[in-house]
DNA sequence: AAAACATCCAACCGCTGCTTT
DNA sequence: CAAAGCAGCGGTTGGATGTTT
């Protein structure tokens, strides 16, 4: 600890510390914790020795310390949730990261404005638009879907080769027949829209596919999203379903424990499940 | 190699609502 | 009941890092 930060306690006014944390400031607030809890963090903050507000204290330890915290690669079947649990809910960043064990709202929000907006902002939509909102359910959901089934697959491979290694990414490892889920989505998607009519038919391989397919058809369009250059004249074509045809807002959603009873494991990220979730 | 630009993400800020006094 | 204190939430910012020119 650099005690040349942190001036002597008195009882007037010291400013408390702003910025990053130090490995000492760390290791201070992770002690008090393992001791005594969290919880008061204005006082944790004082009592720990830190130099920083309660507020400062309380986010580093959610969105950093914690042990549970999983940081890095959002993985497709995180990634599908919290653009369901969005649709459904908004910017309740909280609340949707209740479904993503581990995962922060600091973290599902960064996501979302710097992955999910970038696309909004190369769509020229808005992210709360009809527009973008059914360019999620019919472009990216069933890409992501797919990602998911073709992680699965690749997963039983591995497994075959390997049982004894536990799936410790979250992306795969289950038994779900995915097949089923795919095909009554590409239906729905072909009663309703012309771009998800083909949306799902490429699932045997969207590397493949010619420039105009992308535009009539919407596998390569998938593989890459909204390519910026196609200038997304497709996009403005009357292909989406007529109002009221989907509903993000119908349904019950079961509390978070109901789906997995407070613990992360792999059947949790069962397509199945995501895609409950998705009706 | 370096400057410019883009992206990511940890951390802060202001606000709201709940609890305590 | 009102005021004060606190926790939590969502929006925003700025520095670090990566990529492009």
């Amino acid at each position: 600890m650099d005690m040349g930060e942190l001036r002597i306690h008195s009882e007037e006014e010291i400013e408390p510390r702003r910025g990053p944390w130090t490995s000492d400031e760390d290791f201070l607030l992770t002690n008090y914790i393992a001791i005594h809890g969290e919880g008061r963090w204005n006082s944790l903050a004082r009592c720990a020795g830190l130099n920083r507000t309660g507020k400062s204290c309380r986010l580093r330890w959610l969105n950093y310390l914690r042990p549970d915290v999983r940081r890095g690669n959002i993985t497709p079947a995180e990634q599908l949730l919290i653009i369901v649990l969005q649709s459904r809910w908004g910017n309740r960043w909280s609340k949707i990261a209740q479904y993503l064990p581990g995962r922060t709202d600091n973290e599902i929000k960064n996501y979302w404005r710097t992955r999910v907006q970038k696309h909004a902002k190369q769509l020229r939509c808005d992210v709360n638009s009809k527009q973008f909102k059914d360019a999620l359910r019919y472009l990216w959901l069933p890409r992501l879907i797919e990602r998911i089934a073709a992680d699965n697959s690749a997963a039983e491979a591995a497994d075959c080769g390997d049982l004894a290694g536990g799936d410790q990414t979250f992306s795969g490892g289950n038994n779900v027949d995915v097949i089923p889920l795919l095909e009554e989505s590409g239906r729905e998607s072909s009663s309703s829209s012309s771009v998800g009519s083909t949306s799902l038919g490429c699932s045997t391989d969207v590397t493949t596919g010619s420039p105009a397919n992308a535009v009539s058809g919407g596998c390569e369009i998938m593989q890459d999203f909204w390519p910026p250059e196609t200038g997304c004249e497709w996009w403005r074509e009357p292909v989406m379903p007529s109002p009221g045809e989907y509903d993000y807002d119908g349904g019950l959603m079961p509390e978070p424990e109901q789906l997995w009873g407070g613990e992360m494991n792999d059947s949790l990220w069962s397509v199945e499940r995501i895609w409950q979730l998705q009706q």
